[in-house]
DNA sequence: CATGGGATTGACT
DNA sequence: GTCAATCCCATGC
């Protein structure tokens, strides 16, 4: 699988949260087809970076290509791709992989917190669920993405270009009118189903 | 220094 | 549908 440059995530945000609809994000063996990303630029009450320079938004602001790592609600670790110049806080968060490899690594990791047996569908069916299913931790906040352990890749061989659904951002309180969620159209795989904006 | 609120998930009623 | 789990850190006194 081929890295996606530096450069591809050097653009407007939202430019970046649509291609990558479709590429293949990998970590440790496993990995699977982007199906639904937010976008989140420091412009927007609902993005991190929007309170300015803190510990927790160094990353965020820091330069593209990079992987922005945080815990949500105490629990989860989630995951986002920094994108427009450096000092530009803006990030792609990705929201739910269709698994593509490693489908066993991923059931294993899933279920030491999850009772029944996994289905494969809900392996990756949400921000908190991919990273776990992959193996992505806070510690790799801050990491290379077009050279580190965790790779965002081109879209694979022969699979087409998912046509996009828009819609509002899910689980924010703010700017909550956004239409800057997209969705492959159609995927079994998504956290939720798109609603109307 | 104390408080409160999440870019969520899974179990339970 | 409701609710607890559990940590970082921004905010306010």
């Amino acid at each position: 699988m081929k890295a996606l440059p530096a450069d591809f995530y050097e653009r407007p945000v939202l430019e970046v949260a649509r291609e990558l609809i479709g590429c293949t994000l990998a970590h440790d063996g496993a990995a699977g087809v982007i199906v639904e990303t937010e976008a989140y630029h420091e412009s927007e009450p609902a993005c991190h970076a929007f309170v300015g320079l803190t510990p927790r938004t160094r990353t965020l602001l820091g330069p593209p290509g990079r992987a922005y790592v945080y815990r949500s609600y105490g629990i989860h670790a989630l995951f986002n791709a920094v994108c427009e110049p450096d000092g530009v806080g803006a990030a792609v968060l990705i929201r739910a992989l269709d698994p593509l490899a490693g489908v066993d690594s991923m059931r294993s990791r899933r279920a030491r917190t999850v009772a029944a047996p996994p289905r494969e569908v809900d392996l990756c069916s949400g921000p908190g669920k991919l990273t776990q299913a992959l193996g992505i931790t806070l510690a790799h906040n801050d990491g290379s993405l077009c050279g580190g352990p965790v790779l965002i890749g081109e879209r694979p061989e022969g699979r087409r270009a998912p046509e996009l659904i828009a819609a509002r951002r899910i689980g924010i309180s703010r700017a909550v009118e956004l239409p800057w969620r997209f969705c492959a159209a159609g995927s079994r795989h998504l956290s939720r189903p798109p609603g109307a904006l």
